[in-house]
DNA sequence: GTATGTGCAAATGGTTTGCAGTGGG
DNA sequence: CCCACTGCAAACCATTTGCACATAC
């Protein structure tokens, strides 16, 4: 998207990239953090964060910050739409046609210069659903991970 | 949505819900609490908090919670999508057909049981297009009021 | 060699919370 | 009269930033 380049393919940057791709879990900063730490420990997380805005601005990875605290990070960048968990926060990938509503909504938006759009439903996920009958889960809804 | 109620009508809540339900402006908490410390000068940020997610959890007002740091509040309970600036970061509503996309992606979210949907436009807001263009506006988009 | 990147720790900014006192019903 | 609510200030938590050192190219 943006035509900034990074200057230098550190370490740090590299490993945070991949696992990033690795996982489908859609995982917060703190939570890459984690995931990085077990290849790099001595990794700071103010590094994770930096590297992640550098990364976002560049369009190699999504920052997904539909509110409620934290910002999620996708290191898939083709355009998807997301389910969010009310009662967790998980974060699921839509599976599907990609929504194009563009073309009837820009004509009545205020005046605005559409530049995109993005959707968010969100609803109780299955493990939430599961809890709910007293199954246990191991996800950790808090990181992500 | 929710069943609570709550307890009291306090002078603070009630002028809370009045200004809120007085301006179009999609005000954030210290916008709003801007506002209600002309009528009542010796209320708290707190007590504008603590009474936004009250009346949100009622659903008496509307927390429009897209990340980028601060929420903002709707007192317009109907549903209505909105278009955000990227420059910035003032909130309008879209006027118009609501967008009733759940028919169509129900069935494939991952097992999800859905309950709502938000779409979030963004683009560039008249405003911001007119300081380009190096004419003044008086609005301000960090609080806004 | 050198500017960009890193680790660390402190700062920031929106939001929440503990507590003692207030007031709505 | 009492418990929900308030004002105040401190705490919280995700994120950002300043600085001295390290390292990619």
């Amino acid at each position: 998207m943006s035509h900034e380049l990074y200057q230098r393919m550190t370490r740090q940057r590299k490993v945070i990239l991949e696992e990033l791709q690795k996982v489908t879990s859609h995982p917060t900063a703190v939570g890459l953090y984690e995931l990085v730490r077990r290849k790099m420990p001595k990794i700071s997380l103010g590094t994770v964060y930096r590297n992640l805005e550098l990364l976002a601005r560049l369009g190699m990875v999504n920052k997904l910050d539909f509110g409620g605290g934290e910002a999620r990070f996708d290191g898939n960048v083709q355009h998807h739409d997301h389910v969010r968990c009310v009662k967790c926060g998980r974060l699921d990938d839509i599976h599907g046609p990609p929504l194009d509503l563009l073309g009837g909504l820009a004509n009545d938006c205020s005046g605005y210069h559409i530049l995109g759009s993005r959707l968010e439903l969100f609803g109780i996920c299955p493990q939430c659903r599961c809890r709910e009958d007293n199954l246990v889960v191991s996800d950790n809804p808090k990181t992500g991970v």
